[in-house]
RNA sequence: GGUGCCAUCGCCAAGUGGUAAGGCCGCAGCCUGCAAAGCUGCUAUCCCCAGUUCAAAUCUGGGUGGCACCUCCA
């Protein structure tokens, strides 16, 4: 297994820290607002990378957070006059409902921040009593930048840069400049949580480094997590102060392993709630099969920056439909989990940093030669059953092809109008066979005009949304 | 301004030194009552210039053009 080291700028081989088995955690949505189609593409890609080194024999502890502290809900709560765990309950519900339609499985351990503040107050007080943090008369607690001699070696920044891009000039109890909050005081107090400093609430970056150290964290080893992921805009400020939180408080460095997943742009412009332009998920669900959006947001290498737009998606979609055709024609046989080099050559490139785009052109050349074979030689046994087992193992390794074959060319039909398009496939078959081709064209005409397409097969004649 | 990433067929997109994967679209054909689906065949020398090398899309230098982060953000 060879992934890239967003830190280290490389492709290394991953050697986990305790033998068979692989910590990850990454940064999960602060749910105040529905999910866009970023924090799709990043739980899809964390998704695809517990399956590929599950797959490789490791066994998994995949940890994501949900923020469920942060001012945006503090002021939903306030705008709205709802009980903030109203807010954070509702769209935490929305975001799982997504994802599961997106086939994204759940973390092993899924973090609340709201659950773990006994341990950012330890984390706190360690790097106050360690001098690495100080509370300032204003109730609120900062870490000392200027004390971690590491601080700006994940994103390597530099500090003089830093020190003239300080923007917001009221927080001139800061020692530095690039000192940030890991504690704010916050007056109103039905929004404040408890804490030994005074009511407030604590800072993003803490609830990451506080929940790896309580949830994952091995000791005695050189990193408190082997693979710590999220967007590639979170390397900065986020991650590295994290990291310096981490490193700081604790005798370890905070992951092996970075990976940063690319953006997702739509149409290409950024996605950004200042621009007003984000894309929900639940929105592209109302069109699109679930399946078809992971297929299409996975299939591009997950470094890579994502340019969303409709056509690549039904390109996509397109895509999607071969395997399930393939899929069909091999309905109702038993299933089996045979090895086959097939399989081997896909979790090999998928290996490979995630070589999704290789995977995928194997798969395009398997259903190729499986269906030449099925025209030439459809009874040709040791191939059906191979077939089935390679169909499985991209179910299981890609998320592809879930679901039952028939129904996922149904998408969104009411069951009136399949039932109209069934009554119609009867009498155009009845006219077929008495060669009425005139009146079996009339009939097919009515059969599209309600957006589908009619396949003749030597079972029967089918439909698919189109 | 600082830091970093990228530039491959009409479109999407792999490939990091050994002579350009795959998909969509298009064209030709097989199959089909006709279609659809499926299958077969055809379609690029890798932004520009210079260099290193027996050999470069892949390395180096210089251009040009995109983009990201530096502010809440996956």
């Amino acid at each position: 297994m060879f992934i890239y080291d967003s830190v280290q700028k490389t492709k290394r081989e991953f050697i986990p820290l305790e033998e068979g088995k692989v910590s990850l955690y990454v940064c999960g949505p602060t749910v105040y607002d529905d999910a866009h189609l970023g924090h799709a593409k990043s739980a899809l890609v964390f998704d695809l990378l517990t399956r590929v080194l599950s797959a490789n024999g490791y066994d998994v502890t995949y940890a994501r957070n949900i923020t469920d502290i942060d001012d945006k809900i503090i002021k939903k709560a306030l705008t709205l006059n709802q009980d903030i765990k109203e807010i954070t309950d509702f769209y935490t519900a929305a975001f799982h409902k997504e994802m599961d339609a997106l086939g994204v499985g759940r973390p092993d351990i899924e973090p609340k921040a709201t659950e773990s503040l006994e341990a950012m107050h330890e984390m706190m007080q360690k790097l106050i009593d360690s001098g690495h943090a100080y509370a300032t008369k204003d109730g609120d607690v900062y870490f000392d930048t200027s004390s971690d001699s590491e601080y700006l070696s994940l994103s390597k920044r530099h500090q003089d840069e830093d020190d003239k891009q300080e923007r917001v000039a009221s927080s001139s109890l800061k020692k530095n400049p690039t000192d940030f909050a890991m504690w704010k005081s916050v007056k109103d107090d039905s929004l404040t949580y408890e804490s030994p400093y005074g009511k407030g609430r604590p800072g993003w970056h803490l609830e990451c480094s506080a929940m790896i150290e309580k949830h994952l964290a091995q000791p005695n080893t050189a990193f408190a997590v082997d693979i710590h992921g999220g967007g590639a805009d979170l390397l900065f400020p986020h991650h590295e102060n994290e990291a310096a939180q981490t490193r700081c408080s604790s005798n370890h460095e905070l992951a092996n392993y970075w990976m940063h997943n690319g953006f997702v742009n739509i149409d290409g412009e950024k996605m950004s709630k200042s621009l007003g332009n984000s894309f929900f998920i639940k929105d592209a669900l109302k069109e699109y099969d679930g399946e078809v959006l992971r297929f299409y947001l996975l299939s591009t290498h997950y470094r890579s920056n994502f340019n969303f737009n409709s056509e690549d998606l039904s390109t996509a979609k397109k895509r999607l439909d071969k395997i399930y055709r393939l899929k069909k024609r091999l309905f109702g046989l038993a299933e089996n989990s045979e090895t086959t080099p097939f399989r081997d050559e896909l979790l090999k490139v998928l290996s490979d940093d995630m070589n999704v785009s290789a995977a995928l052109a194997l798969i395009d050349e398997m259903i190729s030669n499986a269906n030449e074979t099925l025209d030439t030689a459809g009874k040709h046994k040791v191939l059906k059953r191979e077939t089935i087992s390679n169909l499985a193992y991209i179910n299981s390794l890609l998320g592809f092809g879930v679901k039952n074959p028939f129904k996922y060319f149904q998408f969104g039909m009411n069951e009136d109008t399949k039932e109209r398009i069934a009554l119609l496939i009867t009498k155009r078959g009845v006219a077929k066979k008495e060669k009425n081709f005139e009146a079996s064209d009339t009939l097919r005409d009515e059969i599209l005009a309600f957006g589908v397409t009619l396949m003749d097969t030597p079972t029967g004649t089918f439909w698919e949304k189109v």
